[in-house]
DNA sequence: AGGATAGATGATAATCATTATTGTTAAATA
DNA sequence: TATTTAACAATAATGATTATCATCTATCCT
């Protein structure tokens, strides 16, 4: 998927429920939408402050959070408290996370539907999204033991 | 599981490693082996205060970390903030959360094992534990609408 | 283009779950 | 029972997120 095209599915989305496109906005979709690399709303904050320096974090957060609604973006909150957001690819799919060094990796996709349906099945709940997360050491952080 | 049972292997886990048992301590042991609702720790420190009303919030919270690094209890984080715990079954597995009255079943179990091979040979990540949650409606909740 | 207006912004205060601190208490051991 | 020291209770500090509000501006209308 194209980073442009992704900020163009971003800005439809908030057009055709009337929110306003402002610059910080922007910034903001353009920020997420080329990121592969799971940004906090601190590191968004960071690269957006560059283009638009008067930027406050407020807005990022409400920004972000309005991703959030437009199903937009993909939030990743873990125990810690730091939360972690996918603009790239916003439906949800699992994640490799190391637990030294704190990447964030997209595997190529294994097919979830069919746990979905059991997990459905098994508890009457209807299942509307879900959350996979993997935690491990990445091939790099292997290395210095 | 009988959860006497989960107690005196948690009440093991603390003596091995020279830890103390104290009836706070005891409490909260307890409080977490029986609960298979998933408590938060002000739900703990409200159970546990009934038995000892001087017991402080942050005995709940030592007593739960110290027990978490020993692998003797699950945390489940959300990204809005709350924290809840599984004492009864502290392995790694799936669950099913309400996303309006916040319920969260214990769905019988399916294997991820399989998933967690695939995601480590396509990642190269070595792999130690997981979470896998899915977000939907409760039997109960469908029904009120 | 100019003006009206409701939504967005920036700065900052408030919130609240969690963590740190510190003097006191009591579990474990001999 | 005395000694040692981890654990305790009470409370302050932390820090990410949320709320507030005066100001600004994107959008629409004339
Ligand atoms: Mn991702
Ligand atoms: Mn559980
Ligand atoms: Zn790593
Ligand atoms: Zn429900």
């Amino acid at each position: 998927m194209d980073p442009q095209k992704r900020v163009e599915e971003m800005l439809y989305k908030l057009k055709e429920r009337d929110f306003r496109i402002t610059p910080q906005r922007l910034a903001i979709l353009k920020t997420l939408a080329a990121s592969k690399g799971h940004p906090s709303v601190d590191d968004i904050y960071q690269e957006v402050k560059a283009l638009f320096p008067t930027t406050s974090l407020a807005t990022v957060y409400k920004t972000v959070s309005l991703l959030k609604e437009l199903n937009e973006v993909l939030e990743l909150g873990f125990p810690d408290g730091s939360n972690h957001y996918d603009g790239y690819n916003p439906a949800p799919h699992p994640h490799a996370i190391c637990i030294k060094c704190k990447k964030i990796m997209d595997p190529e996709l294994m097919n979830i539907d069919e746990l979905s349906e059991e997990m459905s099945k098994k508890t009457g709940y209807k299942i509307f999204h879900h959350r996979l997360d993997f935690f491990g050491l990445c091939p790099a952080c292997q290395q210095k033991n």
